[in-house]
RNA sequence: GCCAAGGUGGUGAAAUUGGUAUACACGCUACGUUCAGAACGUAGUCCUAGCAAUAGGAUGGGGGUUCAAAUCCCCCCCCUGGCACCA
């Protein structure tokens, strides 16, 4: 039969139609509904198409904000573009022309498609990270982070290409090679902007709890940030006036140590070199030169075989007062706690390998489940867990976390030590020797040192320049614009240059979400009053690659905004949730070097925005990844074209009355539409549709239901529902309408088939009304022939009836 | 090594969270429609035995709890992501 279904003659007209209208704003301070913050991850606008990805997240939670619109929620469903960054920037390089223009053209191609699948953004909250009235705001946020000291300078490496002589991103650096031309990088430092995350990584880790986030990215932000008490203690060297200040995270260890391990780049060696007996002096000195050579993969390949060199010195251990010698060795880093560590062989495995290599004896002190005490002699017997102390003088018969609260009294009592709080989590390298990103605001005055640029001078405008190109000195491209660096001093008037480092591209995505609430304010990053409305975001859809920094960045911004007293609340996010990627067929991942990418404009124009969308949402679950096929989509089209003539057929047979199973039926189908979109089961939301279709398609409908079947597509094929809704002549939109109250009595059966079981295996089933007591059922079961034969007569040990479920008889 | 999420038909996947395992869709098979293809329609499709009714088996493997396990507990295997000599 020949389909009526042509998409391609009504979407455009609707889109049109409902952009025109901007009936998707979401309406500032109205307090007579509840508000729902709807945020997706904005894009980067590259300069390819837009991504299935995009296409598939966008969709599914577009059929959210259309759904919680119906249901009578203020909405706020907002887009923007993330578009600093590299990729611009190289493209730029390539092709000689201004980034600027190249993302204007970018954003204008993504604001395209993402209107030509007809999702309901809010576009009167658009925002643009690179647009100078944005990155104003940013520039603001720095100062303020500058103002309370959170904004440091400090010496740290750069990727530097000594081959193109310029500094390089992490991300063009694969496998410790610059991606352009091959050459191995090397570390140099430089002077950078640094922001000091690390004084709020406490709070970002407790906080976690505020939040409704699921547990998998909640444990990754723990991870992440890995907060960890410390125990730093000073060992005297014996027979100098010379302390070591070891670190341990296990202070209930230490009766078992047995020798102290320094990293071979700390500063300590040399100042002891004079006092190591010659012999280990050259050998010391032979171990550093050699280990410096080595790469940090080298350092890991080689991490079982365990090398180092003995310094001929020894230390006393503070707590247990034992002699411990003190060895050089490359598998501790300098950069981990104090870069000295205390071995203890018995209780850590890399100790316990080392100490194998170098002949020093085991002591264990912590017993193992059931008191073990055995020695310690191979690897495998290692024993890094927590128990009971013993062997450990004050800590004996305490377990190890009460044996820590005791060694932390003792050496703060004995004046040897304290306890520091570290993280894995490092302080935010903030600066970046390029040009696609916003000016730091900062003017170095030779008199006056740093000085903020005044606020009523932002935004400090990026300027534009001949070359883009990172200099061959390592600074940004800005460096060599002199109009541009040669400035006054703000504070003295004096002569003086500009900062020329750009922020990351983490900086616009760190506070976008603040940004929309109030995207056109020129007097603040957004008004109290307008951000206390929307604030938090309720749910936040992502990618899994942002779980770590990205959320963390932005968590710490607003952090420090709520503490300034701008912004509203503790957390920015209530949920946040991670979808899966779109792979290419056969399950690699879409690349343009593999040409195994999809274009969304393609399938729109082959298949219809609605049918693409819908098999966006029927591929598979969620937060899972799903592979392209180019199989599959047929049958979601099929389907689709089919339910728009079920709909016009059944207008076309409308009675006054709906058939009964129908009618409920419809109604279960609202409950399961709505239940699953708020659940995010979009696959399933799909499947119930055909379920229905397939059994109900030839049923009789009134004009109410068939306005129903209309309603209940809305959120999933906002196309199709809008041009039924017009075909049989309603002139409002079908968006407006309210998403129907379901009554429960249609929802409730009063006679049900339950299974029934004997001896666990389904037998038969029975007929029962959902009001029959549990002896009524029995009666019903033991009077039914078919399985009276399976009891074969035998006695009835139990009888079990779970109410509208299942019976299970035991015999 | 550690952390996280998984393993269900030929394929993508469902399973009201302990209650009829495999819904829905793809693919495949047969028949029909069609000049042909595409598209469409009807029927079938977890495995084994049987014409059939039916019986037995099956959710990575092994054990356990329970009237009842894909789901809960213990051990093992495999795939995917992240972190990684973090003391």
């Amino acid at each position: 039969m020949e389909r009526t279904y042509k998409p391609q003659e009504f979407e455009k007209k609707w889109q049109d139609k409902w952009f025109s209208e901007l009936s998707y704003e979401g309406k500032d301070l109205d307090e007579t509904r509840k508000k729902y913050y709807l945020l997706v991850e904005f894009p980067y606008p590259s300069g390819d198409s837009m991504h299935m990805g995009h296409t598939r997240n966008y969709s599914m939670f577009d059929a959210v904000a259309r759904l919680r619109r119906m249901k009578g929620e203020n909405v706020m469903f907002p887009m923007g573009w993330d578009a600093f960054g590299l990729p611009t920037e190289n493209y730029a390089i390539k092709v000689k022309r201004a980034p600027q223009d190249i993302t204007r053209e970018n954003i204008d191609t993504f604001r395209r498609q993402l209107k030509s699948l007809g999702l309901s953004f809010d576009w009167s909250r658009e925002v643009n990270t690179t647009d100078p009235e944005y990155y104003k705001w940013t520039q603001w946020i720095f100062l303020k982070l500058y103002e309370k000291g959170l904004a440091y300078k400090a010496k740290k490496p750069i990727n530097w290409c000594p081959k193109c002589k310029v500094g390089c991103a992490n991300e063009e650096v694969v496998d410790g090679k610059h991606e352009r031309c091959g050459t191995e990088v090397e570390q140099k430092d430089m002077d950078q902007w640094v922001l000091r995350i690390t004084e709020y990584a406490d709070k970002l880790d407790k906080d976690l709890d505020l939040t409704d986030y699921v547990e998998s990215v909640k444990t990754r932000q723990r991870n992440w940030i890995d907060a960890k008490t410390w125990y730093d203690v000073k060992y005297q060297v014996e027979g100098t006036d010379e302390y070591m200040q070891v670190s341990t995270t296990r202070p209930d260890t230490q009766f078992g140590a047995t020798f102290v391990v320094v990293a071979p780049e700390h500063p300590i060696l040399q100042e002891l070199m004079g006092k190591m007996p010659e012999s280990n002096s050259e050998e010391v000195q032979k171990y550093i030169e050699s280990s410096k050579k080595k790469s940090d993969l080298e350092r890991v390949s080689e991490s079982k075989n365990k090398t180092g060199a003995f310094t001929g010195l020894y230390c006393l251990n503070s707590i247990s007062g034992e002699r411990l010698p003190i060895y050089a060795a490359d598998f501790v880093l300098a950069n981990i706690g104090t870069g000295m560590v205390v071995g203890v062989p018995a209780h850590d495995k890399r100790d316990f390998d080392f100490a194998q290599k170098f002949n020093i004896p085991v002591i264990r002190v912590i017993e193992g489940p059931d008191g073990d005490r055995s020695e310690i002699k191979e690897a495998k017997d290692v024993y890094e867990d927590e128990g009971t102390v013993y062997g450990s003088g004050f800590m004996n018969g305490l377990g190890s976390e009460e044996a820590r609260v005791k060694a932390a009294e003792y050496i703060k009592e004995k004046g040897i030590g304290d306890t520091v709080r570290r993280y894995h989590l490092q302080d935010w390298i903030f600066s970046r020797q390029h040009y696609w990103g916003e000016p730091i605001p900062i003017v170095h005055c030779p008199v006056c040192g740093d000085v903020a640029v005044p606020e009523d001078q932002l935004p400090l405008e990026l300027p534009y320049v001949k070359e883009y190109e990172p200099s061959v000195t390592g600074e940004s491209p800005l460096a060599a614009m002199t109009d541009w660096v040669n400035t006054k001093c703000p504070k003295c008037g004096g002569d003086a240059k500009r900062e020329t480092d750009t922020m990351p591209n983490w900086a616009g995505s760190s506070w976008y979400f603040i940004r929309y609430t109030d995207p056109h304010n020129t007097k603040a990053i957004a008004s109290p009053e307008l951000m206390k409305y929307w604030m938090p975001v309720d749910l936040y859809e992502g990618g899994q690659e942002h779980v770590n920094l990205h959320l963390l960045y932005s968590r710490f911004w607003y952090k420090f905004l709520y503490d300034q007293g701008i912004a509203p609340s503790p957390e920015p996010y209530h949920k946040r949730t991670i979808h899966g990627m779109v792979l290419g067929e056969g399950g690699a991942k879409m690349s343009k070097s593999l040409g195994n990418v999809i274009s969304p404009d393609d399938l729109i124009s082959k298949y219809g925005a609605d049918v693409t969308r819908a098999y966006m949402m029927f591929m598979g679950p969620y937060e899972g990844d799903v592979v392209w096929s180019a199989e599959t989509i047929n049958g979601v089209k099929r389907f689709v074209s089919k339910y728009y003539d079920f709909v016009l057929n059944a207008w076309n047979n409308k009675q006054g009355e709906s058939d009964e199973a129908a009618h409920k039926a419809l109604a279960k189908l609202l409950k399961r539409e709505e239940d699953n979109l708020l659940s995010l089961k979009f696959n399933t939301s799909i499947s119930a549709l055909m379920e229905f279709y397939n059994e109900y398609s030839k049923s009789i409908f009134n004009q109410e239901d068939i306005e129903k079947l209309i309603i209940v597509i809305a959120p999933s094929l906002p196309h199709m529902s809008e041009e039924l809704w017009s075909l049989i002549g309603h002139k409002d939109s079908v968006h407006n309408q309210q998403w129907p109250n379901v009554d429960e009595k249609l929802l409730q059966e009063e006679t049900i088939e339950v299974p029934v079981q004997i001896n666990g295996k389904v037998r038969g089933r029975i007929t029962i009304s959902t009001s029959d007591t549990e002896n009524l059922i029995r009666e019903k079961v033991l009077s039914d022939q078919a399985l009276l034969g399976y009891l074969n007569g035998g006695e009835i040990r139990k009888f079990i009836y779970v109410p509208n479920k299942i019976v299970n008889v035991v015999v």
